[in-house]
DNA sequence: AAAAACACCGCACAATATTCCGGAGAAGGT
DNA sequence: ACCTTCTCCGGAATATTGTGCGGTGTTTTT
């Protein structure tokens, strides 16, 4: 990995790789990333190390069952809010995302304003969440999508390598 | 982590401590997790692992930065098929899942059929992979949703503790 | 009440991570 | 073309961690 002028970064294939490997199986030892990259597992872990502060990689996780842990639902949300201000935004995002089963919340453009994904244990769960968004500050209607069957779940950035 | 009938777990405490925890900091050291648990290593371990052979943990991954790594741009995608049919429906799955950019796909209730979360590089990308997915067999029509501006990233589930 | 089962702890050993060093290769300047 | 400089690589020593085992206290079963 080179420096670039800027505080900006290089990534070479081995980077591309290593960061392949990681998204997928982000427990392995360094010892076997090292050996699955062709590299010797020092400057491998410099690499990572590397990585990790140039905020390329932000963090790892555990990827759980949500189903088995109580969260067998999911659910989208579109919101229209009834004016496009920039307070009635601020005050709308601030507290969107203080709802714990919102899981992502997207500003986008054709149509509607938000799209939510919502994480629920089950329809009950769903109507009382319902109710909180609706009462969200400039929420003027909302269209829910229920998730029937997922058919590809979040793996990662497609880097290929 | 008692064991129930049936071949299912009941999790207490420090076994929603634990997942609420990997699910954060995938890669914490053992002894680490352990400390925070209340727990000697030894045990914790072995809640650990107990947790990945029922399936609750489902394996770890790093979280990348998608813009830095060139997919700064997500897009919704809603489509809907010409026919209702499980054949028709079971071609369209097998194919898009294929598509490197569906990052998601659900099938959802509610005025159409699939809703697809796309990762990509640019507009540019957008017209290529819109093109590949109204060619997929049985695709009647699409919307697409650019995201603007994200507001919340998934971060797991609201495991709370 | 006795016995079994369970979960925990602490220890010993193996595996891993971390840090250091010397050496090789590439880029840039003269 | 040569030399300087910089960056990266690989190996070895030390510190940390992971892992398996025996022992103990507590709870549940009979």
């Amino acid at each position: 990995m080179k420096k670039k002028t800027g505080g900006s970064t290089v990534l070479d294939k081995a980077d591309m790789r290593i960061l392949s490997l990681l998204q997928r199986e982000g427990r392995i030892s360094n010892v076997t990333l090292a050996r699955r990259v062709n590299l010797s597992p020092s400057p491998c872990l410099e690499r990572v190390r590397r990585l990790e502060a140039a905020g390329l990689i932000q963090g790892y996780g555990a990827r759980l069952d949500a189903a088995a842990l109580g969260f067998g639902t999911t659910a989208f949300i579109q919101v229209t809010l009834d004016r496009t201000t920039a307070e009635v935004f601020d005050r709308f995002r601030d507290e969107v995302v203080l709802i714990p089963a919102v899981a992502e919340c997207h500003m986008v453009a054709g149509g509607f304003d938000y799209l939510l994904k919502l994480r629920l244990a089950d329809m009950d769960a769903y109507r009382s969440v319902l109710a909180t968004i609706v009462d969200l500050p400039g929420v003027a209607q909302t269209h829910t999508y229920v998730v029937i069957e997922p058919i590809k779940a979040d793996l990662g950035l497609p880097l290929g390598s």
